[in-house]
DNA sequence: TCGTTATTTAACGTAATTGTTAATTGAATA
DNA sequence: TATTCAATTAACAATTACGTTAAATAACGA
């Protein structure tokens, strides 16, 4: 539970939180590509990298010279545990038909 | 999505996730019956709840002289539709951990 | 009205976070 | 072997975050 307060603070800052949502999009992606998109300097990278190791968020792999990220399914599904445990205290409060996930998910329960 | 950093960055402290875990499973409090367990002083959880108000994950009303704090239900949800807009990617990979993790054991026995 | 209760805001100090540039590490290649 | 490429770590400055105590606000009850 301290756990994933740790994890939502890795999320909390804007750029480390578009590389995770990128890297579920994309899937695995090098320091490098990671990098090179954004405003930032690659050690700034390096460095939210590393913090979102050290959260459990991402994991890294070497290949030749490059470290290959790629996001930690047990991260996300830990934030989706959490939020679905108060599932009935957030589903009976909001209108049921601006949410098509909220249906999908009964299908699911 | 940049709304959903600070959700993140709201829940990051410890002290605050405390507070939106508790105000979920226990429903309305006030800002005294909040502070009245933990360590920190009185100002110290106005500050964090003012915060969590700004990132729109709490509510506040006023009963009397007490300020009655709830949980958004938008905000939890918000969360929980963004891991599930990603479920594909981390519920495969999980199943295929376990997987490995069964196969592993069948090898073993 | 006056004091009490509930909570917030103000003022301030310290610790943590985030960015930068320079230096370092380690693998690939001429 | 020397050089280049990919990424990280080191050192430093600026900003933000978080705690404290003291003061302010606002509603209640004697």
């Amino acid at each position: 539970m301290d756990q994933l307060s740790a994890v939502f603070s890795a999320l909390g800052d804007p750029t480390r939180f578009a590389i995770v949502d990128r890297l579920l999009r994309e899937g695995e992606l090098s320091a490098g590509e990671i990098s090179a998109t954004a405003t930032i300097s690659p050690p700034a990278f390096s460095r939210h990298l590393k913090l979102l190791r050290e959260a459990g968020l991402v994991r890294q792999r070497t290949d030749r010279q490059r470290r290959l990220y790629s996001v930690r399914p047990e991260a996300v599904r830990q934030i989706s545990e959490w939020t679905l445990s108060h599932r009935e205290f957030w589903e009976a409060s909001i209108d049921r038909l601006e949410s098509a996930l909220e249906q999908e998910m009964k299908n699911d329960g």
